[in-house]
DNA sequence: CTCCTTGCAAACCGTTTGCAATCGA
DNA sequence: TCGATTGCAAACGGTTTGCAAGGAG
């Protein structure tokens, strides 16, 4: 499992140490496709391990955000956070409103933004989030 | 006062009345061009009427969602939720990370990113909510 | 006169925190 | 060993809710 003992350097690097609730929460994270929420991540960490606490899994996503790690997003009002490997890429969401399904996408809609504000309006764009509801090809075709 | 009948009228169509609370949070919406939070909705309705309930300000804006009279937004984790008119036109939110300040953005550009989403991946765009932050043209020259 | 709406206070619920015990290095 | 980290339980803070009094139509 390389990207395990990758997490061992990234944390004793930054001064942190390698436990067990860290680990199970990494492993979850690289498991799945992500966007999950707080609840879905600590219950795949409890069929790992059912003795770590709710508030560990809390304090070791806030550590993993420190360390760019993994990144918070928010797919919408009303909807609670969810937490997803941090890409280096840029991309957004699609969140399909039929199946529920939460795609990534990656591409060059989002440097196309970027010039978009920069040429056009002044604006020196960093951080851009977009999140995109509809229906998936999947769903539209059905 | 044309949008304050107008707001009487939308709400006895819909079945509902007419009241001070609903009143005063529509005045401060309209007043401010918003993103304001529950917070600041709060405080702008206590210098007209002190005497108002802060629940009764989350109960008249969960009324004016369901009628399409506001929309909720998230401008990102950690930031409380804020509230603004609805907006007929696409729409999209710039956000300075240096003074704070959050700018609508109309334009071509939503459909651009709905057009991109249709021909190059077949996803049938609805709701599309753009968060951008970066530096205003104000605080880039500084 | 009805019954919708409000103010009030308590309940809610996801998240955070203080603390003593535990564990990694 | 020894400080970082954990589990636990209590605190927190924004939002929601139950209820009796008040007010719109």
């Amino acid at each position: 499992m390389k990207r395990n003992e990758d997490l061992g350097l990234m944390l004793r690097d930054s001064g942190n140490r390698l436990t067990e609730p860290r680990l199970r929460v990494w492993e979850v994270l690289n498991r799945s496709d992500s966007h999950l929420t707080v609840e879905q991540i600590v219950a795949e960490v409890h069929l790992a391990d059912p003795t770590i606490n709710t508030s560990s899994v809390y304090r070791t996503l806030a550590l993993f955000a420190d360390l760019d790690l993994v990144r918070e997003s928010q797919l919408g009002p009303d909807e609670g956070a969810r937490w997803e490997l941090d890409h280096p890429d840029d991309h957004f969401h699609l969140v399909c409103r039929s199946c529920g399904e939460v795609d990534h996408h990656e591409g060059d809609l989002v440097d196309q933004i970027r010039d978009h504000l920069r040429s056009g309006h002044g604006f020196a764009a960093e951080g851009v989030d977009l999140v995109v509801t509809g229906l998936c090809i999947a769903c539209a075709e059905r």
